[in-house]
RNA sequence: GCCCCCGUAGCUCAGUGGACAGAGCGAAGGUUUCCUAAACCUUGCGUCGCAGGUUCGAGUCCUGCCGGGGGCGCCA
């Protein structure tokens, strides 16, 4: 308490102070000047979104490596929340001063790709009327069906004549455009795009399989047992578990290619920082390979590996069971088409990442007040109509009496503004984009509390300063409600 | 067996070693000749899973236990 009696003396004065008093135990409290925060109001809607804008990164290049499921099928929903995640994240980079790629990695190589080709080409045959089976370990989804429909439309019967030695690529090739044609396409629905999406295969194309493997025979990081290449992963992390770097059978397993994957993301392509976003199931994975990352020389810092956990989907609380045995998923597209894709990425980044989601579908599709999604853009198009209304009669926001901004309400909804930087930074730093939704239903609350008590449009002339001044106010919480949507990639109506 | 995550209000969830643990929804009561009633206000709501420990101070850190989920492959 006397140390903080001491410092409140010495404090500066700074115009943003009103006053500064000590509390209970030894706090410092220090109080915002009324002035200084109504003055915000012009500040935030003259800047717009670059009142927001924070230079925590300094201009440097992080990739963000998300979804990046196998290409050999539709989306499954619980992608849906790690593109929800990834671009979150990548938004919120992108206006903290980093420069930010998003990428994709393709899976374009190994045995389920194998496993792919076959079944796509037995399901091509069966469209002719031929009496062939799937495999067995193969992929019985119906859309498989669909994909071979495509190759029927483009390239009709000719394909039946493929030598035997040509089938396996030529299908596996024709699959994978198709199903990247679909993954770009039902993430588009979700307003996720993609930078790059980086094909394992040429890892072992262009040389950096070859470099990595040449780098680590050098450093004595590989031998071999039981007619396989291992690394020797106990020599960088406290593990005395070895890793397979190519298996009996000649083929590089999948641990080869994700250090391959990383010389080039870190080496080759120089970024300062890569987060790559992956679902709990890989945790084992994820606790490796940051340290794995000193065989090529580069600091385990540089890698940051953001794990999330599963979703269960709900419908009337109760749970959607699938079975991925029978092919039977839950896509992504299919839940995009019903619950949009504002309603989604707000629900799926509304928990920790380590926190399981049940996604209830019928609160998504709600459009009452228990869904904080039509809540929050509510507010927003509410905002709008405020701004329409007012142009209409002539009235502009105006600065020069923002003084009159005073009453509670008004404040409150000030002070709620200016914690948006707070949350961004925290946001950021713990690659945590689930405080975004909470603070823009408290950012929307806050203003609809400021709408019920404080009437902003009057054509009483002598309230023309005030009304001037709560449509800066107004003006203000509009940019600021865009930009929090727009950082979780939500779209911010005009009219609802 | 070893490792990771979760357990906080009736429900869904936030919570960065600091003040009386917070939001939304639901509940109860109230408000509206008014800028979008898809609204607002008020009220009540807690053994922070349990037990120890560290600390001036623990929902937060440590140990053990209970409950739920996941991982420990020559799959990715």
């Amino acid at each position: 308490m006397q140390i903080g009696e001491i410092l409140i003396k010495r404090l500066p004065d700074a115009e943003f102070l009103e006053r500064a008093e000590i509390a209970k135990p030894g706090f410092i409290n220090l109080h915002l000047s009324s002035p200084w925060l109504a003055r915000q109001a012009g500040a935030i809607a003259q800047d717009g979104p670059d009142y927001y804008k924070i230079d925590l990164g300094g201009g440097k290049k992080v990739q963000v490596e998300f979804v990046s499921a196998n290409p050999t099928g539709p989306l499954h929903f619980g992608g849906a929340r790690n593109a929800a995640i990834g671009d979150a994240l990548s938004r919120l980079l992108e206006n903290s001063g980093y420069q930010v790629q998003r990428e994709y990695y393709v899976n374009d190589r190994g045995a389920q790709m194998k496993t792919f080709a076959r079944t796509l080409w037995r399901r091509y045959q069966q469209l002719f009327g031929m009496d062939v089976t799937i495999p067995s370990d193969g992929y019985p989804g119906a859309y498989m069906i669909d994909y071979a429909e495509k190759i029927k439309a483009a390239y009709g019967d000719t394909l039946l004549s493929l030598p035997d030695e040509e089938i396996p690529a030529r299908f596996r090739e024709l699959g994978l455009k198709i199903v990247l044609a679909e993954l770009e396409h039902d993430l588009a629905l979700m307003n996720v795009h993609f930078d790059a999406w980086f094909s394992e295969q040429s890892l072992y194309d262009n040389g950096d399989f070859d470099r990595v493997y040449a780098i680590l025979r050098e450093q004595d990081d590989l031998y071999e047992k039981d007619g396989a290449v291992w690394f020797r992963a106990s020599k960088y992390l406290k593990s005395d578990r070895d890793e397979v770097f190519i298996r009996s059978n000649g083929e590089p397993g999948y641990f080869a290619s994700d250090i391959a994957y990383h010389y080039n993301k870190f080496i080759v392509r120089g970024f300062d920082w890569v987060i790559n976003v992956w679902a709990v199931d890989h945790q084992n994975q994820a606790a490796r390979l940051p340290g794995t990352m000193k065989a090529l020389g580069i600091d385990p810092e540089r890698l940051t590996i953001v794990l999330y956990d599963l979703v269960t989907l709900k419908r009337g609380g109760k749970e959607i069971k699938i079975s991925k045995r029978a092919g039977e998923i839950v896509t992504m597209r299919e839940v995009l088409e019903e619950v949009g894709a504002d309603a989604a990425r707000y629900f799926l980044l509304s928990h920790s990442n380590e926190a399981r989601i049940d996604f209830d579908i019928d609160l998504a599709v709600a459009q009452n007040s228990e869904n904080p999604v039509y809540y929050i853009q509510y507010a927003h198009a509410r905002v709008a109509s405020i701004l329409r209304k007012a142009e209409a009669a002539g009235l502009t926001p105006g600065s020069d009496h923002l003084d009159l901004l005073t009453c509670s309400e008004e404040l409150a909804l000030l002070r709620k503004m200016l914690q948006l930087p707070e949350i961004v930074v925290n946001a950021v730093e713990r690659l945590s984009p689930h405080h975004l939704p909470h603070y823009a239903l408290d950012l929307a609350k806050t203003f609809t509390n400021f709408y019920g008590h404080c009437r902003v449009l009057s054509d009483d002339p002598e309230q023309k300063e005030l009304t001037e001044a709560r449509l800066m106010l107004t003006l203000a919480t509009k940019t600021t409600l865009a930009y929090v949507l727009s950082l979780m990639g939500m779209s911010a109506p005009e009219k609802m």
